[in-house]
DNA sequence: TCCTTTGGTTAGGACTCCTTACAATGGGCT
DNA sequence: AGCCCATTGTAAGGAGTCCTAACCAAAGGA
């Protein structure tokens, strides 16, 4: 299983792939550099360059270094490599970008919807925007990544709707919508598990393997971060802790969401948490506020048990529109410090978290492609 | 990261390797068979065989085939190859088996301990178990892989204890006993985990990549199984469950393993759990029984919707003394089912799974060394 | 102008794998 | 017994890949 059929192809292949990483990590740099940061000698880097070059991945920039020596001439990945489409859909809106291979973002363009537009509106509006991207992408749209502010199926990447959870943008199948307009593969995926991935990078998070991401906003969420990588579970949907029981206001054990209920922090008519009356009820400084807040602390710190019965997270990172406000976090830790097993709690940080870490996966995603199409081919029997 | 630098010192690694994993799963193969095996040509083969045999690795078995055609000579792998050591802690004994790179128990002893016999009697009958076997096979122990039944420090190995949770075995160092008498790596883990592993390698799990292993004995335990592996989180102490919150007797939310207290089902002086008197209170036809039954099976309801939350399994697998009998799988799959997202609850399978689980990955971590000492190693700078 | 420094190519060799052909050898059949 | 043939293993030759060493090319500085 772990090891591939010996033959030279493979070993061209693997230069080749040394030559593309090269330069996907540093965007440009002579046969010269690429053999410094490979460690591969001059003329093999020549060859390899000769061919990429001549299949079209690679490009001679025209560039020339200056300073002593003789002028070097620049390689660069072809600028045809096509790019990856990032997608994020929430009740409020579709935002969409094209990313090449280098993380840079090349076109980006957004749909502002009305909060109960439905499931049809964001539908063309994602649809619009891919069109638009694939158009002015040279090279087109080769995968795609998109979070939706919804459960995801992962077998199918439909959003679904789970009971006693809100349901925002509504059923939506954004691989069908997207298939006709992007080359590859389409990955979706909900935007906390997204989140949870963009702390790792650059957040709170950075470089820990073993954590879990708390979104607590209008929706319930939570993504489980083990041994370096998001784990979506069967269905897909490892962290909707909707129903996972959580002390009560009154002690007894409840669905974490029927909490909500209880206090009456519901929007009218919808399992949606309304954020406003929350805020309004547990971030004054009065008595009934403390109370308030120390009752969502320690339903919150049952969910934290849990994850850490669990999960084992090295520490929780709260993030959502009333999770991550300084009054909750700080509720929230100093609740789960008293537990016998006590984890730090920290305040999400990175800015539309959501689009960030669905991006990192489309650039990997992206690469991997561009350096797939190198790879010896096993005779199709 | 993902592609090793390019050379023919690669490939002919690659060569030997394609070899021995060949020989590795059919034990003894001619030359041409292992050309038509591994689908690379017979001369290249032969090489590879001669450097393999000249490095001691593999030996001409003296055995040649019959039939037709000229007889052929069977090469295998050398039986100075050494063996993994495979090590099982309870507080009732410790059994040690050596295993060797086909996955053949070739050595095996055991200890019985009393039941109170603590840690010093343990860590001596480890020590004489392991060197026991060392002496006994040729080649040495290589690695070595533990089951524990307490919660193991993944990062230490050792066994730790944690409040409310008994410590059956005590305080240990397996790898410290261990290093001495192994070559190689020593990894230590608990038996939930390696049963769960077991479970999915040849019981009701198989195959599965993402189930829940809930171990309901003496202790209660769980393991998370995600992506095809079990998931230990950041200390090791994932499905580590006494203190999440789930209904009790009465309706509160309670940690799990205080419901035990609640009922008096704990053994006098102890977080452990008296399976006598629980069998005796829970599994009679009578309407007292049944009562407590549910109780039980609630509870344990309460810790399966925490993990089909966090986790989102395919399937939970019930073990351990009282949760793996008939009346109470069957008692805690109906309440599971009556949850918003059911889950089928089946019981495990597997005989002494701990052992069954530690040995298979003791297999494959034997064959990962083997295959390791051909692959080219960086110039140490 | 010449020297130094760096980029890139040429030449030759080592090595690995493959295909093709062939030698070796044992069983089955007449 | 002797022939046929299926099968194993080796030999020869060739294609392809990588490397080292040496060399040519060109730009900046003294």
């Amino acid at each position: 299983m772990s090891s591939a059929k010996p033959s030279l192809e493979l070993l061209r292949s693997l230069t080749d792939e040394n030559v593309l990483r090269a330069l996907m990590e540093r965007r440009r740099l002579t046969r010269a550099e690429i053999a410094a940061v490979t460690g591969i000698s001059k003329p093999t880097i020549s060859d390899s360059v000769r061919r990429l070059s001549r299949a079209g991945l690679l490009e001679d920039t025209g560039e020339r270094t200056t300073g002593r020596g003789r002028a070097g001439s620049y390689y660069s990945l072809a600028g045809n490599g096509g790019a990856a489409l990032v997608a994020s859909i929430t009740p409020s809106g579709v935002t969409a970008e094209a990313v090449d291979a280098f993380g840079d973002v090349v076109a980006r363009t957004a749909a502002e919807l009305d909060r109960n537009a439905g499931r049809d509106r964001a539908a063309a509006a994602l649809a619009r925007a891919a069109g638009e991207l694939r158009a002015r992408i040279r090279g087109g749209l080769r995968t795609a990544v998109v979070s939706a502010a919804d459960p995801v199926d992962r077998a199918t990447g439909r959003l679904v709707h789970l009971p006693d959870a809100p349901f925002l943008v509504g059923d939506l199948d954004p691989v069908e919508i997207l298939s006709p307009l992007v080359d590859g593969p389409v990955l979706v995926d909900n935007d906390v598990n997204w989140a949870a991935r963009a702390e790792r990078g650059e957040g709170r998070a950075r470089g820990v393997d073993d954590f879990v991401y708390l979104h607590l906003g209008e929706g319930l969420g939570c993504a489980v971060v083990n041994d370096a990588e998001v784990r979506r579970g069967h269905h897909g949907l490892a962290g909707e802790i909707a129903h996972l029981y959580t002390p009560g206001p009154d002690g007894t054990a409840m669905p974490f969401t029927r909490v909500f209920a209880e206090l009456g922090l519901r929007r009218a008519g919808s399992t949606a948490i309304d954020v406003e009356a929350l805020r309004a009820a547990a971030f004054g400084a009065g008595e009934e506020a403390g109370r308030v807040r120390a009752v969502l602390a320690r339903a919150v710190c049952g969910v934290v048990a849990a994850a850490v019965a669990l999960a084992d997270p090295r520490l929780v990172v709260v993030g959502g529109a009333w999770g991550a406000a300084p009054e909750m976090t700080e509720a929230i830790g100093e609740e789960c410090a008293k537990a016998p097993r006590g984890v730090p709690v920290v305040a999400a940080r990175v800015e539309t978290p959501e689009l960030v870490g669905a991006r990192g996966r489309a650039v990997e995603g992206l690469r991997e492609l561009i350096v797939a199409a190198l790879r010896p081919t096993p005779p199709t029997p």
